[in-house]
DNA sequence: CAGATTTAGTTTCCGCGTAAACTAAATTCT
DNA sequence: AGAATTTAGTTTACGCGGAAACTAAATCTG
């Protein structure tokens, strides 16, 4: 029978991805995928997400700091950062206190709570190695980060 | 006055990231969020996210696959891919075909629309030269990119 | 072959993150 | 100083993507 081309393809799972393999958005995305997922399989239990902890983390490095500041930062769009820092805020993780020269802006301090999770969780959500668990030599992994770091313009 | 440290933070827009800057997760969110800004701004216009465009690339590199193959290839979950699909599909982008063998199974192929829009669109989505819009010279470009596939375990 | 398990895909429900509209405060411009 | 504009943050409405439950078909097992 053999009809058309349709049937000729088999249904193994060898796709052909050709060039979409050299997009740097698409490699991005998969990479993340990846990242993502390494993350929650480390600690994913401790019911805090990848944002969430940046923020801590750079508020315990700048204590004081306004939350517009941080957000640009760290490319979180203002909407999203108030729902987040709301959560920590609730979690009592961190507090809010306005500026008294500015009464717009909010200053943003952790709480020895959130301090003591920084601090015991540092570690884990750096991971470094994370590179490692995964194919490349400490070589690579450090020549990736450097890219990625010139790639965003954090050098 | 000068009452206490949170008032020696200045208000000026000096964050320090600290080691953040070496964890990979980071490192690969900012990026993946400005490959969004660059695709938006390139082509925002055509009414079509990058996880659609490659799943129409990758059928028409691999006409007639099956649906869930391509979301396994592509990590996308399949209550996802079903609605990705059915846009695409009511778009005249694609067709479902349900296969003979496996009538669960449903392959897909694309429409004289879709192939031309793949077509028309291919160097633009592809974009190999994003990183050079960046910070980055050909050759660093080429390595973030052999580094990134090998990471994401495409090579 | 009948019952149990697995597999493909869909539907339902929900949370995250965004855009747009809004409030309030600060700044700029005559 | 008073009006217009800008800035900080919040609220509201919404779409995307995911988890869980579900349907239907195929496969496995005794």
């Amino acid at each position: 029978m053999m009809p058309n081309a349709i049937m000729d393809q088999q249904d193994d799972e060898t796709v052909e991805l050709g060039d979409i393999k050299l997009s740097p958005g698409f490699l991005l995305r998969i990479a993340q995928v990846k990242a993502f997922e390494s993350f929650f399989a480390q600690i994913g239990g401790l019911g805090i997400k990848p944002g969430e902890f940046t923020v801590l983390w750079v508020i315990s490095l700048n204590p004081g700091l306004k939350q517009g500041t941080i957000a640009r930062t760290l490319h979180i769009k203002p909407a999203h950062m108030t729902k987040l820092v709301s959560r920590l805020a609730k979690d009592g993780m961190l507090e809010r206190t306005p500026d008294t020269a500015d009464r717009r802006a909010v200053r943003l301090t952790l709480t020895p709570k959130g301090e003591g999770f920084v601090a015991r969780n540092r570690a884990k959500f750096l991971d470094t190695d994370l590179a490692q668990r995964v194919a490349l030599t400490a070589e690579e992994a450090e020549t990736l980060n450097a890219l990625l770091r010139k790639f965003t313009g954090l050098d």
